[in-house]
DNA sequence: TGTACATCAGTGAACGCGCGTTCACTGATGTAC
DNA sequence: TGTACATCAGTGAACGCGCGTTCACTGATGTAC
């Protein structure tokens, strides 16, 4: 049964919106072709009609995780918010939601340039809108020091999900990076 | 042909060995089984005489290279020296010899939780050995100070080697990184 | 110390399984006249 | 506007392949006497 036009589109769109969190969720290699479009509510079958491959649907999923990023960035003037919100336990518990950069850099580091030139748009983006919130120092040294938040936010987060739920260590790698960076930052 | 049990534990530390060095550099599903014993110079059928499975392979690798990074920091002594080894273009190339955080925190954060529980142990040993060479502030600063120290670092090796190699990103990733580092450390 | 036998590290074929991808098919949509 | 036909999104069976794991086998090592 052929569908519309536009109906396929939405149904692309589907398709790359609930990647984007079973990717960020359980890794590239951890969900298959056949759950992904499960997810979306399709047969595996149709897969080949939209993506010529699997990695071609991670590129996709990735800018559509930045683009949300993003989005969701917009609605949070304040950079300790952000902070706070970003190095957060309910964060940690939401890959499936939240930052691509600390679900997938590792899978991203062992893809095609293709992919790692998607993850570096959605970086760029992230250090962009982290430096515009920031109003002390000279444009470089903002920029500096925006990208030192970024490695410190996505590392913090990364790491507090590698180690064990009920780990000390999963509190207070969130808790020592946040109260160091907003120590940074006022001062 | 049985081999000595001296032998055998000789054999076996070879594929731990071996295999902490392709997990890094490949991730936990990107080498197989009988890429792993062949590396060691063996053929896959014997694995199980030694492990019961995969995945406690990469308890015995995960702890090996946290073992060769611990002996690697205590030759050098001095942080600024260790923060601008870590964060070099050396290192991001060489993902199979360094930081098994960088390489493996998002693989491990998908694994079980002795596999966290091994990565927790080697994780902890990193900060403290951060920690014992700052030489400012209370203990709880500097515990803190660390912590913060050491998500800076994971985060910028591992986005470094997301970002496609030509990219400024990166470069920058590491460089503005250990800028910010270096002063935050002198100051 | 020598002998007979059980043990077990390593080999390589084989297993079942799930994966990414392909394909023939369906039938509503899009299009040419 | 109506009709005839080509298109193609979605279905589900099928494909080949590589994976983790198992197994019967080999023969030197370890051990009991």
């Amino acid at each position: 049964m052929r569908i519309s036009k536009a109906q396929a589109e939405k149904n692309r769109a589907r398709v790359v919106e609930s990647a984007s969190a079973l990717f960020r969720k359980r890794g590239f290699e951890g969900v298959a072709v056949s759950d992904l479009m499960k997810a979306a509510g399709f047969t595996h079958g149709g897969f080949y009609n939209h993506f010529p491959a699997k990695e071609s649907l991670l590129e996709a999923a990735l800018a559509s995780a930045w683009k949300q990023m993003a989005a969701e960035r917009a609605r949070t003037k304040d950079l300790e918010q952000l902070l706070s919100c970003y190095l957060s336990l309910a964060t940690r518990q939401a890959p499936g939601k939240s930052c691509p950069a600390a679900a997938l850099a590792g899978d991203v580091s062992r893809q095609p340039r293709a992919v790692k030139a998607v993850f570096a748009g959605g970086l760029e983006e992230m250090i962009q809108s982290v430096q515009a919130r920031l109003t002390r120092g000279s444009k470089p040294a903002r920029r500096e020091f925006a990208v030192s938040l970024v490695t410190r936010m996505v590392g913090a987060l990364l790491l507090s999900r590698a180690v064990p739920d009920e780990s000390p260590l999963a509190h207070e790698l969130l808790d020592a990076t946040l109260c160091n960076a907003l120590r940074e930052v006022k001062s």
